[in-house]
DNA sequence: GCAGCGAAGTTGTCATGACTTCTTTCATCG
DNA sequence: CGATGAAAGAAGTCATGACAACTTCGCTGC
């Protein structure tokens, strides 16, 4: 498959892949790091290396003169996951849907140019879509891009395809986020697109995504249904994650 | 002040104290390893290490072959400060406060039990809190203790300390929690005391506190007025975080 | 003045060896 | 038979040395 990655990258895949395919079960104890370093080869470094990743991400605990366990068999969500809904859907073997309220572009009110960084009255593209999870409503999402991102909207299918997948194969790759996580009610219009109550709580995620180079490619809002969609979060005393709560 | 902690350790807390006092800007180029490794006079390892918790912290970004830049000044909230209300509030600088609107001994309900991993019927002790920001209301907190941990909160002065401290102080230690979050509507008594309107959006975590032995230690409910407290995630591709978006 | 190229510097990766600290296990003693 | 303690095993920590891959910057030629 691999041949030219890290080391320490290839044996972090195989013992994700133990993990996954059982042969290292919840609970277990992993085999030691002497007994790793034979078996692959290696030495000590990149063994450690690699299950250090395994545990900044959770799926081993303990240590410190015994062999750590494992503790989590799902792993965390990759970035691309928690990014686009297509490829969520995908992942938890459900259907994605999705219906285009609006695809327009506009000039940017002061505001959502200085979310995307550029200058009031520039051309951006705003697409709202209602997102569906097995033909069901799941959440709103509006998301608002520059016009050198939204252009290439404007012209693509977007009912069909992914807008994440679109902009990648535009080689315009998100690679930083941050989300900002509260609850809103429903305005009268939302409510109807979910077919609840207007007033109905809604939990919002507004998030900034960004290139490589720091540029903004989407501000979004997006309203779930709380009952159809929940977001988790896992925390540890030795890990830091970049997770805050912030006063309004 | 600290003397036997390891290198890398003692490199971290250095290297983050001058990104706090400003010594590292923001945008900075940090230092090579080289001139860190001559300036404290350890090898290459310890050095590495003490960045590459920075780097997982999202405090740095970059490298491979040019020396890394200083990304971000304010750290992820610690384990403690996302815990405890009252740590928060106070390193947010705003001032917390409290009242407690019940603290009882019941049996656990099923579900209860269930979360806590006891017996139903066992006795637990529920203690609800309304939480203030400078004095004025915040959140709703509703937290279920198993018996062994409670009996030491009826005995305690909630009114005036933090049940993180209460805690801490008999050696019950929280170190992993999970957190779900959501959106619900504000009950009439929660409204009451929050002062807004019965059905009002709420942001709702409910969290699941365990201790070294993964033995539960609280079942939280906690209910945020959303025009007080927001919840804010950052999420790069390079490190996946223990964040997932779930169906409910 | 600008583009392109190359050298130097820096980080990423890996190996080896050694010591410390903690856990586990097992044998021994009460 | 249980508790205690010693020994063995394992992970944590650190140093040193080396090479590869990448970035940056200055120099040269156009």
């Amino acid at each position: 498959m691999s041949q030219n990655l890290p080391l320490h990258t290839q044996l972090y895949d195989a013992m994700i892949q133990r993990i996954r395919s059982g042969a290292w079960k919840e609970g277990d104890r992993v085999p030691s790091e002497k007994s790793l370093v034979a078996e692959f080869g290696t030495s000590r470094g990149p063994v450690r290396q690699a299950l250090a990743s395994l545990r900044a991400e959770g799926m081993i605990v303990g240590g410190r003169g015994a062999p750590p366990r494992v503790q989590r068999t799902v792993p965390a969500q990759s970035f691309d996951t928690f990014l686009s809904f297509t490829e969520w859907a995908r992942s938890i073997d459900r259907s994605p849907g999705q219906r285009v309220i609006e695809a327009s572009r506009r000039p940017a009110t002061e505001e959502i140019a200085r979310e995307l960084g550029i200058a009031p009255d520039e051309a951006v593209v705003e697409v709202i879509r209602l997102r569906l999870l097995d033909g069901e409503p799941a959440m709103i999402e509006r998301s608002v891009h520059p016009f050198w991102v939204g252009r290439h909207l404007l012209a693509a299918d977007l009912d069909g395809g992914s807008i994440y997948q679109t902009l990648l194969a535009l080689h315009i790759a998100p690679v930083r986020a941050r989300h900002v996580i509260d609850a809103v009610a429903a305005h009268p219009l939302d409510a109807e697109w979910l077919g609840v109550a207007a007033g109905s709580p809604l939990l919002r995620a507004r998030r900034v995504t960004r290139d490589e180079h720091g540029g903004v490619i989407e501000s979004a809002d997006d309203r779930y249904l709380p009952s159809m969609t929940t977001f988790v979060i896992e925390n540890t005393a030795e890990h830091r994650i970049p997770l805050t709560r912030e006063p309004a």
